[in-house]
DNA sequence: ATAGTTGCAAAACATTTGCAAAGTT
DNA sequence: AACTTTGCAAATGTTTTGCAACTAT
């Protein structure tokens, strides 16, 4: 998912690991040494990735074998489900993303380099949430991404402009 | 695509059959049977849909014979590259909607009934092109979905409190 | 031991595409 | 006639699932 900005991470108590067995225990799930490579690699750094792009990256060869396809689909759910990701579709695949001890923002997406800008707004919240009590809708979340093309993208063009205006 | 809250219409100088023989025209392209059935069905309501629902509506049994899944794809895309349908993705599968004389919006969805309640915010807006200005990104467009509990679904829930405390 | 988890391959979905036949201009 | 569109079936791309072997508790 190629370059990003990110915002500051936020204070928690648990490691992303423990709040994971917490997760499992209450539901009587195991956790596994495929799930354990999994969590340290996603959480090694703070990107946007998607399930083929996280599979491609594990090494091939690990002391218990290799990871299979469905065990990172399999488990990138359980992620979500324990709340450490936070998943949302771009262009027909889904994307995931640091949730726990990260906080809560959306995102610029750039249609000519895929790059993913995060921001956060109060305001906006502010706003989502006064929309929907006006309709008596309880809200549990929401998605808001604004596409477009980012300051990289536009001083790229603006490069090239000329070229292609000679043409 | 089931129940959902319109917002008026707005108004327009052609019809959108109009609107798409232009759009055809400037592009040499064709206008059929089939898409001119497509476009009188899909106009006659304002509703959400997707490609599969819109294929059960359709007779099985047209003049013409039946309209393939392909065609349906196909003109479906049509239609949002002549800017007469907006499309968005939901669990998955693309949704489509009246964009041609139709206000901008964003949408409430319930997770509970899959209604999808439209709403319009110019102070959205006015965020969304504030955020994008401070980060040099130029804005075309945008996708708001705010997930929670419709109105309805909230009190059926009421409704069947006492019954699931009992248990 | 008892269940949950894995890896593989097959299945399931939504959507796109190749191609010959049919339709439009 | 020239060229686009259609319908079908096959292909694609992503995610899920069945199942026997494996692993954590």
């Amino acid at each position: 998912m190629s370059q990003e900005t990110s915002l500051g991470a936020v204070e928690v108590s648990l490691s992303p690991l423990k709040r994971f067995e917490e997760y499992l225990q209450s539901r009587g799930k195991r956790l596994t040494q495929p799930q354990r490579l999994l969590i340290e690699h996603v959480f090694k750094r703070h990107d946007h990735f998607d399930a083929d792009s996280l599979l491609e990256q594990l090494p091939q060869r690990g002391e218990s074998g290799r990871i299979g396809r469905a065990t990172v689909y399999r488990t990138l759910n359980k992620f979500v489900e324990a709340g450490l990701l936070r998943s949302f579709t771009l262009d027909g695949r889904t994307v995931y993303e640091h949730d726990y001890g990260y906080p809560q923002h959306d995102h610029l997406h750039c249609t000519e380099c895929q790059r993913l800008i995060e921001f956060q707004s109060e305001e906006l919240i502010r706003l989502r949430d006064q929309v929907a009590s006006g309709f008596g809708f309880r809200v549990l979340g929401h998605r808001f991404i604004v596409n477009g093309v980012c300051d990289d993208c536009l001083k790229a063009r603006r490069r090239t402009k000329r070229k292609v205006d000679m043409i």
